[in-house]
Order: structure tokens, then sequence, then C-alpha cells
DNA sequence: GGGCAGTTTGACCATATAGTCAAAGCGTCG
DNA sequence: CGACGCTTTGACTATATGGTCAAACTGCCC
């Protein structure tokens, strides 16, 4: 093992631990002794790997945004609209269930007014005009509905955030009789038959 | 004006200021200094009105979480499904508009884990249990489509908070060429086709 | 062993912030 | 006016927190 790897390495676990403490009590709400003490080390030793409180923080946001959209960019303007959005939402779907501290630290920049990521945001901008003239496309040539692909997009990340996002709340609600996951499955079930059919009664 | 009346007033100009400081950083962003100098006054009198930030925070959940339900409480058994469910998205989406503030302390309490109102989410489970029973009661009537009525009050939340919590992804996202308040109009042009008929091409 | 680069830490500092308190100001009623 | 109660404030305290620094430690190579 290299000196960079395992400091690499090092860097990394502090991070994860970052993560968990960002995503629980936000940014101002997270203190460098809690990072540290998640982490395992001192405060000072935390300070030897990063510059400072918003260098970590940064750090973990600018990796961010790529893993968020890495769903969005897998709509293939090829494939079967239905299907594509099937597919998406599920996608999306498996990242609130599966990454819940990137969706609520997400969450937290984007109450705040987005004050660390505001020019990142472009990128995120450009991908979405990109995907709803995908859309479009699909509408134009009958395969889907005609809605605002926007509009469409917003709702598909509300709904599947929401389970990262508003866990308490979901868990709450449902009664959390130690079901595990199964209201990912039950939630997945729902958006489909939402996205696709709306709730009108069968014909 | 009594001296009652006038305290009274006081008070509700403070908590209005303090939601404006809360919103905008959460529980532990806002700071006492904020919340007196947005509300013009210093410190030992805003504390001479409150017992303390807990107290300012509190007092404003609590009379949060009754407003923020009213639109559900308002869905009508006896109303036409299709007609009511329309009607809840389009008060929740008015009140997304109306209310930005109340929906970011909402979310940023829940983002936490709802440290602060644990015991209040009794009442709105039991209200969601209420308005579950209708929605089921309206399927079994086949007036509506059978979906999941817990997880459908949930992206009906999801949708239309939305539009308050992630303002600035969503104007980011529209440009937000100074068109005012249009993205409203078209979300629940939007929320309306999805929920009722989602975006399956028409046969 | 000795030296060196990389790592770790206790002690410390400056600032921010929740909250206190005694004293002063102010309005109203006699 | 003058006294009384409500309101306001400057000055202060205690604690939390981001960040620094010099010294000590560790593992590795000669």
């Amino acid at each position: 093992m290299t000196k960079t790897s395992r400091r690499t390495d090092k860097e990394e676990h502090i991070l994860d631990c970052a993560l968990n403490v960002f995503a629980a009590h936000g940014f101002r709400g997270a203190t460098l002794d809690q990072i540290a003490d998640e982490a395992g080390l001192s405060k000072p030793n935390l300070l030897y790997y990063f510059k400072g409180k918003e260098d970590i923080h940064r750090r973990l946001l600018s990796r961010l945004l790529d893993n968020w959209l890495a769903p969005l960019h897998q709509l293939d303007a090829e494939g079967d609209p239905l299907t594509e959005i099937r597919g998406y939402i599920e996608r999306k779907l498996e990242m609130a269930r599966d990454y819940p501290r990137e969706s609520r630290l997400f969450a937290n920049e984007m109450l705040r007014g987005a004050p660390h990521i505001q020019q990142d945001l472009h990128a995120l901008k450009m991908l979405v005009e990109e995907k709803a003239k995908t859309l479009r496309g699909w509408m134009d040539e009958g395969r889907m509905a005609r809605v605002d692909p926007k509009h469409l997009i917003f709702s598909i990340w509300a709904t599947t955030q929401h389970y990262a996002d508003f866990d308490v709340q979901v868990r709450t609600v449902l009664g959390d009789d130690g079901r595990g996951d199964g209201r990912f499955h039950d939630a997945a079930r729902f958006l489909d038959h939402l996205f696709i059919k709306g709730v009108s009664p069968k014909t």
C-alpha cells in the first residue's frame, strides 16, 4: 500500500463520515468535532487532511451532482418512451433508497438556495434542456401524452427523493412496522401506475 | 388598542420575522441576532417576548401543522373522486406558492428527522389514515384506479411542495425569465394531467 | 541506531452565539 | 406632577466552534 493510496483511503473515509454528519444536521448544524469524532480522529488531524469545513462540504457536493444526474443521462432518446420513463423513475427511486444521505445533502443545499453550487446548477439545466427535447420529440411522434417535459422531470425528482428526504414522515404514516424496505417496493408500484396511467378509473 | 393586543401584535410580528430567518437558514443556521435584527429590536428585547430560540421555533411549528393539513382535511368523501383529488392538488400547490416559507420550515424539520414535532406527527398519521380510507372507498366503488392511497398522498405532497422547497432548482431549470408565478400555472396544468391521466399516449 | 517524511495531538486562540441582568425609558392613571 | 407597570437596552457571561501551532510520534530507509 503506497503512501498516496493510504492517504486517499483515509480521505475517502473522512468524506464518508462527514456525509453522515452533513446529511443529518446540514452544513451549519454539522461541527468539525462531530465529523472528527465520527471518523475516529482528532480535530487537528482532520484539518491535516482537509483545509476546513467548507472544503469538506465542497468536495462532497461536487462529486454528488454527477452521480445525481447519472440516471437522467441514461434516458435514451432511441428507446421506447414509456419504458425509458419507467426506467428513469425506477433508477431514481433506487438512488433514494440506496443513497439517502446524498439525497438529503442535496436537499439541504437546495433549501438554502444552493449557496455552494449555484454555478454547477448550470450543468443540471443543460441536461434537463437536452432531455426535455427528447421528451418533446416523443410527444411530437404521439408516443406519449403532450405534457410539459420539465415539470415532468420535476415531478419524478420530487416523488422519488421524497422517500429519502421525508423519511421520518413516510415511516410515521406507513407505521414503520419494521417492514424494512417494503415501502420502496410499494412506492415503485404506485409511481409506475401514476406516471403511466394516472388515477382515473378503468373505462 | 389594549396592552394585550399590542403585545400580541408584536409577538405576531416577531414570529413572522423569525419565520423568514428559520425558513432561509434552518433552526441551527438561524441566530437570535438575525431574528432580532429582522424584527427591528434588540436581542434582550426579543427575549422579553419569547423564552428563547427553541420557544420561537416551537411556536412556529405548532401552528404550522394545522394549516399544513387543512387542505387534506377538505378532501370530501361525499364529493366526486377525481374532482376532490384535483382540488386537493390545486390547494396544495397554492400553498406552496403563497406560503413557501412555511413549506421550507416544514421541510427543514423533516430533513432533520422531525426532532421538534415528532409527537405532533401522530395527528398527521391519523388524518392520512382517515383519508386513505376515503380513497380506498372510492377505489372499491370503481370510481378511481386502485393504487396505494398513502403513496398517492405522498406523491401529491412531494410534487407540490417541491416548488417551494426546491425553488432555486426550479427557477434555474426553467430559466426564470422574470416570468413571475407562471411556473405555478404550468405546474398546475401538468400535475392535473399527470395525476388524472399519466403520460401514456392517447389511444 | 539515526534521520527523515508523513502523521497525530494537546493546548491554545478568536469569534459567534444563546442567554442574563440591572438599570433606564416610557406611557398611563391618579 | 409622580408613581407604577410594562418595555427596552447596554454590558456582560458562558459555552461552542472553526481553526492554528509547535511538539511529539510513527514507520521506513540508510
